[in-house]
Parts: C-alpha cells; structure tokens; sequence
DNA sequence: TATCACATTAGATATAATCTAAATCCTTCA
DNA sequence: TGAAGGATTTAGATTATATCTAATGTGATA
C-alpha cells in the first residue's frame, strides 16, 4: 500500500507524517515527470487546497536533507523534483529544460589522486540534448554544432 | 599570446569582440574558479568600469550558445560560468555549493536502445560532496547519513 | 491538561535573471 | 565621406524563484 509506505519513509527519514508533508512526496510519487515547486504547489492543492507555498518549499528542502528527494537544478530555470524511488541518471531538455529519467548504471569514479581532501558523496551523469518531443523541432541554432561530441 | 587567441574564439563562435564581451572571456579565463554572474559583473568592472549587469548577462548567455563557456546550474544558488578550456568534470560543493574542475575521463554512453527518439549532445559527470576548505567543518546534519554510496 | 518542539501560514522580502526602449557603436557600401 | 542598418550596450523596470518573519496551530508526552 503506498500510503503506508510513504509515511515509513517519511519516518524513517526523521519527519513526521503531516498532511502538507505526506502530499508533496505522493504528488511526487504519483508524478514522475520532475515537476518544479510551482507545479507541486498547485497540484498538492488541486486535490486539497490546504498547503501554503512556503510549507511546500520547507518540505521539499526537509525531503531532499533525508534524502527521499532530488533536487535538480536546471540552468536558467526553476529546480525540478524528483523522488528518489530507484537509481536513475537524469537526461535534461536543452530547449523545453524537462528532466526525465535514464536507466541506471554504474559511473566510474574519479582517480583516488585527484579528490584529495575532498568528501565525495555522490556521482551523478546528466545527459544532455533534445528531448523526444523537441528533437523534431530543434532551434535551429542548437542544432548544427555539437551533436555528441559527447565523451 | 591571450588576448590574441581570446579575440580569435569569439570570432570563431560568430561573436564580435566588443571590449565588455572580452573582458567577460577574459575574466573567465583568468579565474577558473568558476564565477557567479555577479561576481563576473563586479571583477570587470574592477578592472574598468563600462559594462552593465545586463550586458554581463547577454554576454554570457552568447557565449553560452557558442560553445565557449558552459553554464553550471547549483541547487538553491546562483548559476557559475566556466570557460571551456579543456574537458572537464565538475565536483559541486553540498556546503558553500562553489564549483572545482576534476580531472576529465570518459563517460560510459547509455545503451542505445534507453535514448529513444532523443538526441545526446552531452554526457557530464557531477561530483557531489564537501570541498577542500569544507571537508573538516562540514554540517553535522548532512555529515552522518549517506557518505558516498555514491555509485 | 500543560508544555514544548515541530509545522504551517500569509505576506513581505531577497535574490537571480530577463525585458524594454532608447542610445551608441560598427560595418558596409554607395 | 557619410548614410543606413544591424549588432551591442545601457539604466532601470520587471519577472521569476525562493526564502524569511512572526504569529499561529498541532500533536506527543508527562
């Protein structure tokens, strides 16, 4: 049962199971198309307008701190959300900026020598290009130069 | 000589080179530590105060589109700007969120079949962790949890 | 039931980036 | 040379995104 899970989750994480809390991470489990805060916020409050934006903004950076949700920051636009159900690398939009998920893989990790007195936490590999509602209509600029050169 | 060869990239990426969108490349060159928007506006107006926040911005967004710089968006903070000097990976700091160069290797491509109609211009690899200078003091609330089951 | 930490709220505020419309600067070419 | 037109720059207004504030509410516990 997902309700149930959900609030496992949330406990485990160290957070109590509030409505407001308990609707952001089902509105993200029930969407798995990243969507920005904005779009949470409205969506939560669709169903029951009983969530203020600065309540949807404190959950999903408690979410993200346990580490239930992602953050991905997309240049020039609003952050996406995404629950962290299972491993996944991210493919970003260069023209629409939508996020969606790739299938998992592992990454090599850099050489020991050059972290130095870093903490390494975690790896991630974003893909960038067109997505497959954009690759037809590419801007015309984007398009001609740097197909893959993609390493 | 650096000027020379700065002058010759814009005109190669199809861009004039006015003295604000020199001093932008220049800047960047000087300082690979990544800088934010603001802080390229205020460094080349420390130098020579004849460019505006907005040209600092259409600048950057140009040479963007070139190919000569590449934008790094950071979770919850101003974008930082990289000049595209040599291949690069990048480790982002999860405590002061600056942005360090890792040495460059190759990324294992995703299996043909999982891209779909999509078009891949790029793969990047993103480090997460604590950085040189935060590693010892880092926040007690992410330091416990997930220590790199980084992939 | 009193208490206290955790949560939520509306609205103000901060920060980052873009837009607008006018002015200026180049390049071209007659 | 100098007129035309596109590219570039500018100050300031505006938008978009996110956080802060201070008051209020909520629930677990004793």
């Amino acid at each position: 049962m997902v309700a149930e899970s959900i609030r496992r989750s949330l406990e485990a994480g160290g957070l109590r199971c509030t409505p407001q809390r308990y609707a952001v991470m089902a509105f993200l489990t029930e969407h798995a198309r990243h969507p920005t805060a904005a779009e949470i916020f409205e969506g939560v409050n669709l169903v029951d307008p009983r969530s203020s934006r600065a309540t949807t903004y404190n959950n999903l950076r408690d979410l993200v701190k346990a580490g239930l949700v992602r953050e991905v920051a997309v240049e020039g636009r609003a952050a996406r959300f995404d629950a962290k159900i299972m491993r996944h690398h991210h493919f970003i939009c260069d023209r629409c900026g939508n996020v969606e998920d790739m299938e998992w893989y592992d990454v090599p990790r850099p050489a020991s020598g050059s972290l130095g007195k870093r903490v390494l936490r975690e790896c991630e590999l974003i893909f960038r290009g067109f997505c497959t509602k954009c690759a037809p209509r590419r801007a015309s600029r984007l398009d001609a130069a740097r197909r893959v050169d993609a390493g």
